[in-house]
DNA sequence: GTGTATGTAGTTCCAGATAC
DNA sequence: GTATCTGGAACTACATACAC
């Protein structure tokens, strides 16, 4: 990594693909629960840049001694890599998205207020001599760096082969909730109409057609999860009483008012994906370490080459009051397996 | 960079089902 | 019986891939 000071402003350039997670990139709750509608091509940009942030990188900011956010750049063989294409298309590839995603606007829950607020993604977004330039919107970096209030960890392999928009959006949402004691609550056709970027300023529909709840389950929700359940073999969709393939329609009256999520993620058992995580472990911040420790207690297996160290063990309980404000309970349950991982990391 | 082919997203319509 | 909803299908518009 060549990181350095231009005008006063941080400049973290990628010019090789190993400067990127081997596996996973972090998206952050409210970044998960915004409202953002963008394209397939959209989507892995934003992927990449997420793959590459890191709170350190703004930290001359933070403290007053860059007066501009970070300038994130990669390098053609870095994108090439990342989009899937050759050199002689990357410009095709990325100057209509590219032009595109330099204008989004993303709309931030504002939780006490049941609102939006409505903010330039980017500060600057240039594709110029082979070098992608991304200046991130700095009134946007709680919701860029906010990974310790909670994420996604989504698995960027995946998430670059899956081709339709929604399935981009869908993905992430489910990386979020990975075991079962920490699940997506069935959510209102409204919140979804939010949560897939459906919605103006205004909360309106911005695509009338989505007003016919068939339609927009077709699109948004059922072929987005037949083609994730085409690309994860991690992740499992049941099938609901009424059939339906990884969701089930809640309706009040004869009316579709709610979707449940039917899906669990299988513990991933090959050893490319162990040697993956224990990767990613060493590499990602202590906190989120934590998180991944307590996942794996939660799904505790009994002799698994992957199960935790009893440091790691340890570590994790460190972080008791951070688990519990990102929504993992410490019960009696986890408790229990917690007891019995660290008798067999001990024996 | 341009032009074209292909695939996907969004829209609309209509028939049938069902809650009121 | 009526109004409203779902399911299916076909169409247009747009995004993307790729050859040149």
């Amino acid at each position: 990594m060549s990181d350095k000071k231009q005008n006063e402003q941080q400049v973290i350039l990628t010019d090789n693909s190993r400067q990127l997670p081997a596996q996973f990139f972090k998206k952050s709750h409210d970044l998960l629960f915004s409202q953002l509608s963008l394209s397939p091509r959209e989507h892995d940009i934003m992927a990449l840049l997420l793959s590459r942030l890191h709170q350190e990188h703004w930290q001359s900011y933070i403290d007053g001694t860059a007066i501009r956010a970070p300038a994130y750049q990669f390098k053609s063989d870095v994108l090439c890599e990342w989009l899937g294409v050759s050199s002689t298309n990357l410009y095709n590839t990325l100057s209509g998205p590219a032009e595109n995603l330099a204008n989004r606007a993303i709309g931030i829950r504002q939780p006490d207020r049941k609102e939006f607020d409505f903010v330039s993604l980017f500060k600057r977004l240039s594709y110029k001599d082979a070098v992608l330039t991304i200046i991130p919107n700095d009134e946007l970096m709680k919701e860029y760096l906010g990974v310790s209030q909670g994420h996604a960890q989504v698995d960027h392999h995946v998430f670059r082969k899956l081709k339709k928009e929604h399935s981009k959006r869908l993905y992430p949402l489910l990386s979020r909730f990975k075991n079962e004691a920490h699940t997506l609550h069935p959510q209102t056709i409204e919140e979804l109409h939010g949560f897939f970027g459906l919605l103006n300023e205004k909360g309106q529909l911005i695509k009338t057609s989505f007003t016919n709840n068939k339609v927009f389950i077709d699109r948004c929700i059922r072929q987005p999860i037949e083609e994730i359940a085409k690309h994860d073999p991690n992740l499992e969709f049941l099938v609901s009483d009424t059939g339906t393939f990884g969701y089930k329609a809640i309706k009040s009256g004869r009316k579709i008012a709610k979707v449940e999520f039917l899906y669990r993620w299988r513990r991933p058992v090959n050893k490319q994906e162990q040697a993956e995580r224990v990767k990613l472990a060493n590499e990602v911040a202590p906190l989120d370490r934590a998180e991944m420790v307590y996942d794996l207690v939660q799904q505790f297996v009994p002799g698994d080459s992957g199960n935790p160290s009893v440091e790691e063990l340890n570590t994790m309980m460190m972080y008791t009051a951070q688990l519990m404000e990102s929504g993992r309970a410490l019960d009696a349950d986890f408790m229990a397996k917690f007891s019995v991982a660290m008798s067999e990391a001990m024996g």
